[in-house]
RNA sequence: GCGGGCGUAGCUCAGUGGUAGAGCGUCACGUUGCCAACGUGAAUGUCGAGAGUUCGAAUCUCUUCGCCCGCUCCA
């Protein structure tokens, strides 16, 4: 795997994308939204081949997730149940869920060197005194971070153990940088031995407290150069968009557009399971639209602003969790090889505990499926996230609604009411449709049209194409007549128009993987050619046998 | 949001103050008949947008919008 380079690592990663955004722009897969305007940033329109394509994708999930889910691990049918909830919600929902206050995070700026970086991703090192006592030392100097003295030098990193790596990686740098006489000489976690002008102190990297950010900002070095007097204040960024509902617009009528599917199914959990017999352990699934005002929409659809989410809130015990934890894990990654994704592209990634989110800290895990874009790579870019989210939704749910243990299921097996676990696959459709893209190109200099995409065939926005070799002969009336059947199943399309070569050419741009082509044969004997697009093989069938060729083409 | 680069036909680009162009693609007709072939013809432009300078702006100036790269964010 690692031996071959993949065509899109770093070299012409840009140029690779840059023909797949041309390729999607051509043939009409992908266009900026309101383009005829000068378009709008972050926004994106599925064009003809775009829709069908997304759709196979969306479609194929809700197939295999909701109306034929996987066996469980016990290899027992598992019972899983679709949802359709509003985008715009009460706004106590995103107050319950943590969005309104949490999901803004605080950005500080150095006004110097024009960077900014998140507030809550601001370490220190900081320096405290050094009499041998260890256990005295570190109260000491944890005493005085919390007691709001100013860090010697910051770091910017999303745990105090990446903090001690970076100064491990930097520390002569950053101590240059300080101009500060000071040595490391030893880094053990978080606490660091230093020497000041030979005499040793005890040095702690700690997350510098959002308090001092905001009341002292001028004490605290920059991350960048270490300087002081250059960082602002930190600043609130909403990421939720709101709008009013009704039309006076004042406070009271403020609401969200969500910026997630999965907080209406928490909010219907009752509801569901009111109406439907579902037992645990059981599913919710639902694929929606969801809103974030990102800091920076960037990478074609890959961030948008307005994005389409699968995802599944799935309800077990909590004894339970570790076990549906692993098995929807690996279901959701086998699923995306399932439908084409079958590269060394595609990777589980096991989170380290300490980046995990807020609700999911104290959980069985969470993993991310990876696909390597183009414009990630050699990095990876997240598909879907799967994540162990414990009782934290329905438990806020109780509290803010004021049902309190209402919300609680009753297990009659076990006799006993509590609140479920959930395990949450959280996947991008935007990002899927983006990935399958990216994994189908395949510049091929040795075909017409230069360029084939290679969709796996339940993906192919057009299933097939029927071509009469001559526009005349009664070979488009019998095209005509296949068309019309195979229409009534799949989406196909019949092309009479220039030379066969020019025909096959823009199937392949479109990644159609059959193309039946009706000759003088045909009108003898009643087979014709498939022409098969990955290998450009043909072969003959016979035209009672198209049906059933496609259908054997496109099972799962 | 900050810093850097870039916006001319569907695509790739030429055009540096004086009538907006080429190739490819698209479409029509003819011809051919299994991989963008050939001939003839046609359509297609707010030169990203707005303002300014000028007798005259695609070209110079300012503003703005969008795209790409970095920081940042994330499904």
């Amino acid at each position: 795997m690692a031996s071959h380079t993949p065509e899109h690592a770093a070299g012409n990663t840009s140029s690779k994308m840059d023909k797949l955004t041309a390729l999607c722009r051509r043939r009409g897969f992908i266009f900026q939204s309101s383009e005829i305007y000068g378009g709008i940033n972050g926004f994106w329109d599925y064009g003809p081949l775009g829709v069908e394509l997304k759709r196979n994708l969306k479609d194929a999930w809700w197939q295999d997730i909701v109306r034929c889910a996987p066996p469980g691990p016990d290899g027992q049918p598992i019972d899983m149940v679709g949802l359709d909830c509003t985008i715009i919600m009460n706004r106590k929902v995103w107050e319950a869920s943590g969005h309104a206050s949490g999901f803004n995070d605080p950005m500080v700026d150095d006004r110097e060197s024009k960077q900014r970086f998140r507030a809550d991703q601001l370490f220190g090192l900081y320096a405290g005194p050094h009499t041998g006592n260890s256990a005295a030392d570190r109260a000491a100097v944890l005493a005085a971070v919390a007691g709001g003295i100013a860090p010697i030098i910051s770091i910017i990193a999303s745990t105090g153990g990446e903090a001690a790596e970076v100064l491990e990686r930097q520390g002569k740098k950053l101590f240059k940088e300080r101009n500060v006489p000071l040595q490391i000489s030893e880094i053990a976690a978080e606490f660091v031995l230093l020497k000041e002008r030979g005499e040793p102190r005890l040095g702690v990297l700690a997350a510098v407290p959002i308090d001092v950010l905001r009341g002292r900002p001028l004490e605290i070095p920059s991350p960048f150069t270490q300087k002081t007097g250059v960082l602002t204040e930190p600043r609130q960024f909403n990421l939720m968009f709101q709008t009013h509902t009704g039309a006076v617009q004042d406070d009271s009528s403020m609401a969200y557009l969500r910026p997630e599917t999965a907080q209406g199914i928490f909010a219907n959990f009752r509801n569901v399971t009111d109406t439907s017999r579902v037992k645990i352990p059981f599913g919710i699934a639902q694929i929606g639209k969801a809103f974030r005002n990102e800091v920076t929409p960037r990478n074609f659809t890959f961030r948008s602003r307005e994005f389409e989410q699968m995802e599944i809130e799935f309800f077990i015990h909590p004894e339970q969790a570790a076990e549906w934890y692993r098995f929807w894990r690996d279901v959701r990654f086998k699923w995306w090889q399932s439908i084409g994704l079958t590269s060394a592209n595609l990777q589980l990634r096991e989170h380290d505990r300490d980046e995990l989110a807020h609700y999911a800290r104290e959980g069985a895990g969470t993993s991310d499926i990876e696909y390597r874009f183009p414009f990630t790579a050699p990095g990876f870019g997240e598909l879907e996230g799967v994540a162990h989210r414990t009782d934290f939704d329905l438990r806020q749910h109780a509290q803010f609604s004021g049902l309190g243990d209402k919300l609680k299921y009753f297990d009659q097996q076990r006799n006993e009411r509590y609140f479920p676990h959930v395990i949450e696959p959280s996947a991008g459709a935007d990002r899927g449709t983006l990935a399958i893209l990216c994994e189908a190109y395949q510049d091929d200099p040795g075909r017409p049209s230069g360029v084939v995409m290679k969709f796996h065939p339940r993906m192919a926005p057009i299933k097939a194409a029927i071509f009469p070799l001559v526009d005349k002969d009664g070979m488009p009336e019998i095209a005509g007549n296949i068309y019309n059947d195979l229409r009534k199943t799949w989406n196909v399309e019949m092309d009479v128009k220039q030379n066969i070569g020019k025909r096959y050419a823009r199937m392949d741009e479109a990644g159609t993987p059959y193309c039946f082509t009706v000759d003088t044969q045909t009108l003898s004997d009643q087979t014709l050619t498939v022409r098969h697009r990955d290998t450009l093989a043909q072969e003959r069938i016979n035209v009672a046998e198209i049906r059933n060729f496609l259908s054997k083409k496109l099972e799962p």
